[in-house]
DNA sequence: GATGAATGAGCCTTCATTCAT
DNA sequence: AATGAATGAAGGCTCATTCAT
């Protein structure tokens, strides 16, 4: 876990600014950094709009701090993996931290998104920062690991790429699922599903022959 | 197929239309809704705005009319298909057929996906028009025919969902994995092998292992 | 009455020219000058917008010909009365031709009232053109004549003021009173009645008692 | 009377307020709803246009505002003289108190003018709550009263309607006549006079013939 | 530190007017 | 003579941002 013990006692300012953020997540989630209102996001966190405009200069600078503020447990995660064991057992578990983490802001996946498709001043950032170093990381540990038909080597970035698709488009596109489905995709069951699912395909992927014992059953 | 030949001359008026929805389908998909500029789609489009205005009677109208005139290709396609053989040959050709399109009009997935994460107006329609049918369809066959495991029935939704994901995500989160993997998701070659990979996967799936001489050689 | 035995087939751009400035006169009455709009104008007369535009050169101008359109009889109506016969007969029949006038155009009162209201550019066209002449001569009228108190010289402006209030505001402020009383005081019986307590009113004001035989009849 | 001492400072938003509601009073008189720009309303006060959407909702909204502030005292005025004595010396005082208050607000006339004219929203408001009471009981009154020829039931509305259009009408035509007599009926001596003259109007009317020596030889 | 009040810039939309046919 | 198509110039209204208290 990370440390909660640190931070004993948050300031009243640093409450606030939290406040802040946490309901401009939600706004921008929802309408976009261009649809967000300054005045929406002051409204839902509880504080003047004047307020706001002392703890973040700009609305901009806001929804890149925002972005930051998601990243980087994300960032973390990936250092704490990156100096551990590789392996499908490894991978796994990232995919199942990367799920929770994501469970537990599914804003941040929107935001992602939308950075994305509006091709956004911080999608450069997060392409540097996270996405990068990640997924190149793990199109090399593919590479280096993949042997059988039909995977080759070139699939690699498709790959990883799905499993981004299949992680944070799961939580961007909720909505659709729940109105075409009926039911929340963000729910618990559904999430553990999906995780499972992609631990699945990963097993589907690399049958590790050479271990026996274990994973015994899938194709 | 349609009538394509009765439609000889288009009007001079059907030609403007055409050119502003063209254009409002980019700002759309690069913008959002809300962060489009009636402006930019009208200098885009090479007229002036009060023109716009003759065609459309406001922005969220003609923001529809752009997504109705993204479905309905689609939906055309569904049609053709659900009338036609089942099986993994025409799922694979269904898969083949979306990808197409999508890569001929990259915009559009965009918009779907700014809907979606924006819950906006129109999302409903695309589930109960679109994606509703379909994915139902396809979530049934799936249980239909999948025997082995580790696929159950409870992952109908997952499995067909991560079509989704894998064909529209692909192209809303291009700019992303442009930026990672230094080359364009939406160049032929790339598009064509993320058709390929989803066929992979559904071969992946349903190893038909029992009918011999049947969807032979669709790879 | 006026001849109408010569204009004895009108243009057909004649027709289009009077049905434009009739629909004008209407949407100018109701809307004034600043609020009418000059589609809603070109919808009622029945013809495209550019055609109006080759009848008259602009809003403005169509505005002003409309005004002149509706204080021409009215001129005539004066200059017939003013080389006539003068006395209280004279004035009770010049009241109830301008009564019968103006109840056959009853949005040209509203569109004096509008004029005034606003201090347009053709109030004082009106003001020299036609109740400048008639009302001066009016009061002088007045003037040569009183004689009993309590009426005096200087009221002479309020007393003929008085006439324009009754005749010209019975029509502007019609639908108020229409409101208020429920009944319409552009029926002809109202007209009536109004046209009959204006003459009462003269009456009152100038007994005569001396010419016996005189202004018999008329009430 | 109602508390005028208790509001002893107003706010500087009560201020800001008032200034534009003074200020939108003379544009609309001027111009119109439809002829009222925001813009120039919003300069006349001295303020900003977005500070104008702060107090009022939309440019209609502030427009019936000021109609409202407009009747409020004269509805105060009726009721004062509703619960007091009845008769000719109360009418006479009522008209000499709505002649001042329109005196003192030269605008207001022609704002209810313009409703009228143009058959506004705010119209039948204004015939319910001042118009339609006020107008009603004095015909009553007028029945309960008049005996004598020429003056019969019937003509009860249109007497008090042409207080209506002496009063107000005196007013909202002032530019006319103005331009007409070449001197301003909105100054003190031509408001005097108007009063007076109704005055008399009224003692023509009712000649009180109980008192003796009073207004002699009219009728 | 927080807020009520205010504003310049800009956005969606409409309007009077023109042009090509 | 008449019209469908198009436009420059506002107009109403909102928004991100600032200032005085």
């Amino acid at each position: 876990m990370l440390e909660k013990t640190e931070k004993v006692i948050p300031t009243r300012a640093e409450l606030t600014r939290e406040r802040i953020l946490e309901a401009a997540e939600g706004v921008f989630a929802r309408t976009g950094l261009n649809g967000a209102r300054v005045r929406e996001i002051a409204d839902a966190a509880g504080v003047n709009v004047a307020t706001l405009y002392i703890y973040f200069p700009s609305k901009n600078e806001l929804h890149e701090t925002v972005l930051e503020r998601g990243v980087r447990p994300l960032i973390d995660l990936m250092e704490e993996f990156s100096s551990g064991p590789r392996g499908i057992e490894a991978a796994g578990q990232l995919v199942g931290a990367v799920m929770k983490h994501l469970a537990a802001r599914p804003n941040f996946s929107r935001l992602v998104y939308l950075e994305a498709i509006s091709e956004g001043s911080y999608l450069s950032q997060l392409a540097r920062t996270w996405f990068g170093p990640l997924l190149n990381r793990a199109a090399r540990e593919f590479n280096d690991r993949t042997v059988s038909a039909p995977w080759d080597e070139s699939l690699a970035p498709l790959v990883v790429a799905a499993f981004v698709h299949l992680s944070f488009g799961h939580f961007a596109l909720a909505p659709l699922f729940r109105e075409v489905f009926g039911s929340n995709p963000i729910s618990e069951e559904w999430v553990a599903q999906q995780t499972k699912f992609m631990a699945t395909l990963i097993r589907q992927m690399f049958p590790e022959p050479a271990e026996p014992g274990a994973d015994r059953g899938n194709d």
